[in-house]
This record gives structure tokens, C-alpha cells and sequence, in this order.
RNA sequence: CGGGGUGUAGCGCAGUCUGGUAGCGCACUUGCUUUGGGAGCAAGAUGUCGCAGGUUCGAAUCCUGUCACCCCGACCA
């Protein structure tokens, strides 16, 4: 492609909404342009980048064996009915109606429709498994969209279903999409982990979620350096403290901490490392039919209580933060200087806290905190003990090798085994071997394609731009000419290499505008594509082109004649072909 | 939804406190010069000052309301 038949949206400055590297770069480079809050539109550029991230995403679902279809990103309330989850999805949802007053949604996800699709196609075991995908909009009115494409409400999304005869069978296809998802991240160039994760409330058993590293994700990841394991901080497993109570040496003393009221303060000034103080923080728990009813969570001091964890907890689905007018009511102090001790309310103690000896809490009197307490002695042994807490990094890997360490990711494809939470609700069944109907074992799989390129950007960026991976590069080279309208032998000598490269099916970007070097190298760094040469009258005096990768600090010296054959040698095996 | 912030030319911003008829840089147009790291000179075009109402002789500026967008928290590919 020649620069004066495209168009180059580079801008100097990013408008002043974008915070994320990515997000700017995108703007910068002209990949995309806002439309309106969490809508974009993408340019030509972007798009060329989008569309490669999608031929590889294609190219590996094939390669496994699923088949892509489409279905319209628009779709009927009934079918959501059946499931629940036009009631369940929320405002999340954008619902719209027709002339008749019809209700439908734009889907944020397909599972209902493709589980109609399967249960009116497929009647015999003889004809699974299955497993259709579609590269399709999705939208979800996301609370906060935010970082560009990153968390957008519409969104493209590759999205499977798998349907299988059993969960044997299940787990044979989840493996395959596990496995291509391997790919498809190892394909493009990213850094990247599965993890463990938690399903939510899509339902379902087993799940990894596909995060790609960078300091700026929005998830944090638990792993053990020292084995595979690793999972999403929302689900990894705190475990019991090795060595069983820490035994009591102190008698349970009342303190005056005046104005002391987060765990740390109260650490600092009664000279106790925080590992001793202990957090409680007040819930109301609303399980179904009862009252609210109100119970205290307890985390060590410097612990994070773990909401996803702790709703896990029996008797504590939902629950809600207990106001300060509730919590004054109940127990006669604010929240800064609250305790176990001395009341009759629930109480739900993480691991390491049912374990602590002699430790530190509010005294439930402002100003005043216990310092010694012991479970069994100055308070009954709690109620419950449970995992509510987030992991932190040092914390033993929950399969006994090593120690955990935490990294932040972006989360890029989440594969999920529903089993048959879908398919029963929907009748999607299928007639086995002995003539009995059952219903399939479903798996979903998705992937954030338009999420994946600026995730690629946040992990390859630098001051200058973005530095492309070049299986989603928008052009592998780029041929930056010096003085392209001025000197005839610069304009022959880089149309003859921009021709051969074609020729090579190698996609190459001709930047023949009639703009001062320093324009051209900087928008050629700011757009990224990983190859360049700079043909300029300096160096055809000696018959040399100057090479450079996006990621080298300086430029090499190539024969002009050796230019074509040196650029095949540097590109990575397999991105040749034509755009 | 809670907390914070911003809306002035395509982009980045000043002007608002202290009302007086809108400005800077980049980009854009024309011409000349320049040309290996975001050029120089000259001339030019571009604004319902987010929107609505109010106060005032006069409002970008003060008051009231409203909308949009961004950032921090709960949701997700």
C-alpha cells in the first residue's frame, strides 16, 4: 500500500480522554476513533490489525475442528426466558423492542441462540460432537467502559459452543479449545498465561481465563513460580497456615488507641507488627426468605477480604456491606474499632485468622483496642472458618510447590464448562446409543479479539509508539523514502523495492508522501510496523538501503541489491502473504 | 450507582476568580524558501465557548437546571 492512496490519521497529542498507552496509541496512530462512550469506530489501519487478529483466531478454531457460523447479534426476549436470563443478565443488557412492541436485546453473548440452533439440528449421539463459533459484535452495557477498545460496550468477540455426549467427552473438547487458545496467544506474539478462574455467573464447572500479561491489567494472577500453578486472585486458594494456633503467652489486655482505626495505624502505634491485628468488617447477609441477617467477617490486618470467596460462604449469598448507622446499633462503636469479642453476632474467620494467637482487634468501644486475644479464652471459637481472603504474594501455592507470586493480567478468552446448565433449561438433547434422550454437555469459549489488539499494544509499546508483533502487524515493512518527490533515484530505487517486495507477497507500506523525513520516521514509529528501510540519496551513493527493526536501536546498512533477501531472512516463517 | 474532574476551532490548551463582544500552539488553505528526525516566512480560513433558562446595558465568565465525557471503586471478552 502507498501512503497517498491511504489514509495516515496519525495525531501528535492524544485527546485528553485517553489515559491507557494503549489507548492513546490507538488514537495516535489513527487505529480507531470515538464515537460515543465505549463505542468505536475503527480506521483502516486498525482495521487491518483487527482482521489479522481474526485470520489467526480462524485459522486455530479450524484447525480444532469447530466450524464458524453466524448468528445475528439481535435476538429475541423468549429465548433469554427460557433460561432466566432475561431476568438475570440486568442492566448489562440492551434491550429494544420492534414495532410490535417485540422484545429483543443486542446479544452480549450467544449461548441461548446457539443452544436453539443445536437442539432444533441435532437429535443423534451419531452426529456429535459439535462445536460452531462465530466472530461477532457483542455488546454489554458495561458500567464503566473505559481504556479505548479495552473495556468497550460493543465489542467484537469470537465466541464458541461446544456440544458433546458426555462429560468425558466435555472435557476432550474444552482441552481442544484449551489447547488452540495456546496457540492463537502463542501465535500472535503475546506473553501470556492461562489461569484458574472463577465461572461466574455464566454458570458451570470448570474454567481458565487467557490473561496477558501487562502492568496495567485490570486482574490480578496468582503463581507459583516453582510448578504450573496459577489462577485468578478472585479464585486462588489461601490455604491454612502451616503448624496449626500460635500458642498463647499473653492475657487479653483493653487499650486505649485514640484516633487509631484502620488495622495499620493501630499496628504502628502500639509498636505490634500487622500480622497480629485483625480486621473485621460487618456484612448483612440476605439469604433467601430471612432477614437481614448481620455477621463479621475476619481477615488478618493487612489481608484483603475476598467478596467472590466469602459469597461462598453458606448463609452468605448475597450479602451487602452493613451501613454505620447498623453497625452503631448493633454493636456500639464505628467501624474502626470493631471486634469479636464480647458479642453474640456471627462470625465468619478466614483460615489465617482462626489460626492467630494472641492478636489485636477492636475492642468495640471507640478509641480502645484488645490486644492478647485468644480463641477459646476470651471468645468463643468461631462460628465458621473459611477461605474469604485474597492470596497475597509469599503465600504458599495451594498444590504445595513453593510460594505464590502475584502479576497483573488482561483478560483475553475465558473457556468455560458449563456441563448441562444451558441445555437442560433448553431442552438440547440428543438420542444415545440405547435410544435414550439426554442432554448435551456444553462448553463455551470466548475470545476478545478487538480486546486482544490493545492488549498486544500494552505489552509492545514504547515512548515512540507501538511495535506490532508481526502476525498482527498492519503491514510487515515499511519503506520510508527521504525525499521521495525530490530525487528520481530515491522515487525509482523505492518503487523497484516496494514492487519486488510485493512480488514476495511480502505486505509492504510505501510511505511516499510528500512529508519531511522527520514527519515520516516518527509516524512510521508511532504506527509500528516491525520492519522498515530508509532509502535516501546518502546511502544509494554506496548501494545501501538502511534496515531497521521497530525493536533495534540503530539502523543497519543493506546492499540495495541484498534488500529483498535480507528482509525475507529477518520476517518470521509463516507471515508472508499477501494483504 | 457512589466519589473526583472536564466541556472554549479538527487535536492540545489559555481566558472564567475580578463580566466589556474570543485567543495561543499544532493541524488545515495559498505562495515562496527549505528538505536524513515532527521546517521557515507571508497571507488566509475555521467557533451556536456542551445545552437550556435566569441576572445584567452587556455573560465563555455570575446564578439555576440539565446533558455529555473522563478518572477511582463494584461487572466482564
Amino acid at each position: 500500500m502507498r501512503a497517498s492512496q491511504y489514509y495516515i490519521a496519525t495525531l501528535k497529542e492524544a485527546p485528553q480522554e485517553a489515559e491507557l498507552a494503549s489507548h492513546r496509541l490507538m488514537l495516535r496512530a489513527g487505529l480507531i476513533r470515538k464515537l460515543s462512550s465505549g463505542l468505536y469506530s475503527w480506521m483502516p489501519l486498525g482495521l487491518k490489525v483487527l482482521r489479522r487478529v481474526e485470520s489467526v483466531v480462524r485459522e486455530e478454531m479450524n484447525r480444532a475442528g469447530a466450524l464458524e457460523m453466524l448468528a445475528p447479534p439481535i435476538q429475541p426476549a423468549e429465548l433469554w426466558q427460557e433460561t432466566g436470563r432475561w431476568d438475570l443478565y440486568g442492566p448489562m443488557m440492551l434491550r429494544i423492542k420492534d414495532r410490535a412492541e417485540r422484545e429483543f436485546c443486542y446479544a452480549p453473548t450467544a449461548e441461548e441462540v446457539l443452544c436453539d440452533i443445536v437442539r432444533k439440528e441435532i437429535r443423534s449421539y451419531r452426529q456429535l460432537p459439535v462445536n460452531f463459533y462465530q466472530v461477532q459484535t457483542k455488546f454489554r452495557d458495561e458500567i464503566r467502559p473505559r481504556f479505548g477498545v479495552m473495556r468497550a460496550r460493543e465489542f467484537t468477540m469470537k465466541d464458541a459452543y461446544s456440544f458433546d455426549t458426555s462429560f468425558e467427552n466435555l472435557q476432550k473438547s474444552y482441552k481442544a479449545m484449551y489447547d488452540a487458545y495456546t496457540r492463537i496467544f502463542t501465535r500472535l506474539g503475546l506473553q501470556f498465561r492461562a489461569v484458574a478462574a472463577d465461572s461466574g455467573e455464566i454458570g458451570g464447572t470448570g474454567s481458565h481465563e487467557f490473561q496477558v500479561l501487562a502492568r496495567s491489567g485490570e486482574d490480578a494472577i496468582a503463581y507459583a513460580p516453582d510448578s504450573d500453578y496459577a489462577a485468578n486472585v478472585e479464585l486462588a486458594e489461601a490455604v491454612a497456615p502451616a503448624g496449626g494456633r500460635a500458642p498463647t503467652a499473653q492475657q487479653m489486655q483493653k487499650v486505649a488507641t485514640p484516633g487509631k482505626h484502620t488495622c495499620e495505624a493501630v499496628a504502628a502505634f502500639l509498636g505490634i507488627p500487622i500480622e497480629r491485628t485483625i480486621k473485621s468488617l460487618v456484612v448483612m447477609a440476605s439469604a433467601e426468605g430471612r432477614p437481614d441477617e448481620m455477621v463479621m467477617l475476619l481477615v488478618r490486618g493487612d489481608h484483603m477480604l475476598n467478596e467472590i470467596k466469602a459469597t461462598k460462604v453458606a448463609g452468605l449469598k448475597p450479602f451487602r456491606f452493613a451501613t454505620d448507622a447498623e453497625i452503631r446499633e448493633r454493636l456500639g462503636a464505628p467501624a474502626g474499632s470493631l471486634g469479636p469479642v464480647g458479642h453474640a453476632i456471627r462470625i465468619v474467620a478466614d483460615r489465617t485468622v482462626a489460626a492467630m494467637g494472641d492478636f489485636c482487634c477492636g475492642a468495640n468501644d471507640d478509641g480502645y483496642h484488645l490486644t492478647g486475644v485468644n480463641w477459646g479464652r476470651d471468645l468463643p471459637e468461631p462460628e465458621t472458618v473459611a477461605d474469604i481472603r485474597n492470596v497475597i504474594a509469599g503465600d504458599p501455592s495451594p498444590d504445595g510447590k513453593g510460594t505464590l507470586e502475584l502479576v497483573r493480567g488482561i483478560e483475553v478468552g475465558h473457556v468455560f464448562q458449563l456441563r448441562t446448565t444451558y441445555s437442560a433449561k433448553m431442552g438440547v438433547t440428543y438420542i444415545d446409543e440405547k435410544g435414550e434422550t439426554k442432554p448435551m454437555e456444553m462448553g463455551c469459549y470466548g475470545i476478545g479479539v478487538t480486546r486482544v489488539v490493545a492488549a498486544a499494544i500494552e505489552q509492545n509499546h514504547d515512548e515512540k509508539g507501538i511495535i506490532w508483533p508481526e502476525p498482527m502487524a498492519p503491514f510487515l515493512v515499511a519503506i520510508v523514502p527521504m525525499g521521495y518527490g525530490r530525487s528520481e533515484l530515491v522515487k525509482a530505487t523505492a518503487d523497484k523495492l516496494y514492487a519486488d517486495l510485493l512480488a514476495e507477497g511480502i505486505d509492504t507500506f510505501l510511505d511516499d508522501r510528500d512529508e519531511r523525513p522527520g514527519v515520516l520516521l516518527a509516524d512510521q514509529e508511532l504506527i509500528g510496523i516491525p520492519h522498515r528501510i530508509v532509502v535516501g540519496d546518502r546511502g544509494l551513493k554506496e548501494g545501501v538501503v538502511e534496515y531497521q527493526h521497530r525493536r533495534d536501536a540503530a539502523a543497519t546498512k543493506v546492499a540495495l541489491a541484498d534488500a529483498v533477501a535480507h528482509l525475507r531472512s529477518r520476517l518470521v516463517h509463516g507471515n508472508v502473504a499477501k494483504g
